[in-house]
DNA sequence: ATGTTGTACAACGGATATGTTGTAATTGAA
DNA sequence: TTCAATTACAACATATCCGTTGTACAACAT
């Protein structure tokens, strides 16, 4: 898969649960000290984060790392 | 989880995962356009990965990446 | 028109990931 | 000893992530 295409991927699953949970980038930046703005770049997909990065983000939408990866691979190994 | 652990945590897995395939980290890089010490880096947690980079990790050890990464927020959330 | 909220982009600086080269320690074989 | 394979660290250059500030647009309300 391309990268470009697997970062968009991943922001439109991250927003998909941002918006489920009923909050804003703000919101969910400031409950892991980050700026909307941070948070917005992930979402659009323009940047390539960090596994940490990814991991504080997944904290703060209050699911597993696992649920945030999810998809993106699955039918080239299982 | 601290940074440092949850990086020494994945690299760890990823060892684990190359050992059970019974390829060398030089042979993994190579399978996927890479350099022995680029995959050592990871493999020691002294780096903090990029998405994309562990995307192709996982491509190259034939494992979706919910696998290189399952575990590490298991008990926080589910 | 003014203010608020939510989202998006640009630019800057510091920090760091990645690619690369060189090197060293260990192990095993000849 | 010599040779090869594996793993580890250091240093450099380039690219880019992340934090930050400033700004812009849309929707909505007063």
């Amino acid at each position: 898969m391309e990268k470009e295409t697997l970062l968009k991927n991943l922001g439109a699953r991250k927003r998909e649960i941002r918006n489920m949970m009923g909050i804003s980038q703000k919101q969910l930046a400031h409950s892991i000290g980050k700026d909307q703005q941070s948070v917005q770049r992930l979402e659009t997909g323009n940047i390539n984060p960090t596994y940490y990065y990814l991991y504080e983000i997944a904290d703060g939408l209050e699911v597993d790392l696992e649920v945030l990866i999810k998809r993106d691979g699955a039918d080239s190994h299982g």
